[in-house]
DNA sequence: TTAATATATTATTATGTTCGCATATATTAA
DNA sequence: TTAATATATGCGAACATAATAATATATTAA
């Protein structure tokens, strides 16, 4: 049986799963950003952060460069922004189908 | 701030971060299929399986329709099978990269 | 109505995730 | 070397998720 692929599939996925990872993705869609870059942009302890990027960095998601006493992080594979944008868009569609239907439940 | 809006992009792609609801979604990329037939394809429970199911249609994944006695679910928005089909490209491409690697150090 | 089939729900247990705290390491400057 | 700054790691508690088993509901046919 193949479904290995699907448990590295969703393994993957798995960083997309959490809102703080999501962040740091949107963050980096422009270009690398150091940790305390990133830590002072979402307000969240250093020490979380890091966490959350040695995970994603793990999964293949994110990648470094040190330069002198800065780690910079980037998205390994441009492809990941598509998909988040991807889903973001399913989510947008979705709450704007929630609010017509309020809409035409408030006029009835 | 507006960090709610990764909130809930976390919540729908957290639908992705599991193996099963992934199989779910490859299964009914060609169109609507029955419980039963999930089931039996899948190889679970259809107790187990039902409870993803239920799960994916409350955060708007999935659609049902009932004939007679059986459900039948489909995939709601047909962008969330490209963002699956994107994320599958990405670990891939990290696949392949990895293999390559694991050429070179053999060779060396 | 009863039986048979399809699907959903609930409770329980096992497992995984997230966070905060404390501490560790690496680099640079003094 | 020591101090200062940037980043990472290990541990434990709180919380969320997933699987199983048992049970419930809904539809159809008899």
């Amino acid at each position: 049986m193949n479904k290995w692929i699907y448990e590295l599939h969703a393994r993957i996925c798995n960083i997309f799963s959490n809102p703080k990872r999501l962040e740091v993705i949107d963050l980096l869609r422009n270009g690398e950003k150091s940790v305390n870059e990133l830590s002072s942009l979402m307000n969240i302890p250093q020490t979380n952060l890091s966490q959350h990027l040695s995970l994603m960095r793990q999964r293949g998601m994110l990648e470094t460069r040190r330069d002198g006493v800065n780690i910079y992080y980037s998205i390994a594979n441009p492809k990941a922004i598509k998909a988040f944008d991807i889903m973001r868009e399913v989510l947008l569609e979705q709450l704007s189908r929630n609010e017509k239907l309020i809409k035409k439940l408030k006029s009835a």
